[in-house]
DNA sequence: TCATCATTTCAATAGTTGTTGTATCATTGA
DNA sequence: TCAATGATACAACAACTATTGAAATGATGA
């Protein structure tokens, strides 16, 4: 992941309405909602959702497939992992021993520099 | 976590400069940094450095401590397994399956419904 | 075709955030 | 004590973000 996406995704989720549609998808499941759903869950005017789907689908945190007239989100998980890969990237230097003591209780991550995705091994060098 | 914690966590790493900071605090390890060498490393005048630094730290991004009349600035990597948490909280209403379908290859959080953070108890299955 | 419904785009406005220079505070060493 | 240094607080302004209503777009079914 570059800065700019990362910065992109952290804007996106920097909203309180913006969070709240992105966990409501969450939550919600490879179903997803559609638009209508998402504004009566949220009890939010349609302009203001559709500014805030549009920001959240350009961040790529959720994905939209049209429907007939219905447009359909869901979130986009795959987008978390990446995300704590360039948040933690080179962590400690790439010391495992400082990195484990830093990250202490996180139960996430592991500790090897860059490898939080196990299929993307390409990223550093 | 709750919602205001997680909007503040999110809004500070939306800037690209406190991005840049904090990743700079991973990567620097247990021993931090002071402002000074943040700020000579990034290249950012002080009073900009401080205002961003500010930020983290009330984010909780980032603890401070004196050390003579320096500021020791270090990344808190705890907060992360939170922050995942709480994005992913219930997801896919708790049903395994779909939630494992939507996480696709994450391999980062455990599927139950906000439990991610406990030691990894169950040390992915 | 037309009326209807779901959603988005546009324009205006209020509020918020980021950057900078200057001034200030706090710690150090003489 | 003093001067020097590291860092933060304040004020001003430019730039950006969120919200809203009205209008437009696009799909559906009669």
């Amino acid at each position: 992941m570059e800065k700019a996406s990362a910065t992109a995704v952290f804007e996106s989720l920097a909203s309180g309405v913006r969070l709240d549609v992105f966990r409501l998808l969450v939550k919600q499941g490879p179903q997803g909602l559609v638009a209508g759903e998402i504004a009566a869950t949220l009890e939010l005017p349609p302009t203001n959702l559709s500014f805030h789907l549009k920001a959240l689908t350009q961040a790529r945190l959720v994905t939209v497939e049209q429907e007939g007239r219905f447009q359909r989100y869901r979130a986009n998980m795959a987008l978390i992992p990446e995300l704590i890969d360039y948040l933690t990237a080179e962590c400690c230097a790439g010391q495992p021993l400082q990195c484990k003591e830093l990250r202490a209780d996180t139960g996430c991550a592991p500790c090897a520099p860059t490898k939080l995705v196990k299929k993307r091994a390409s990223a550093k060098a």
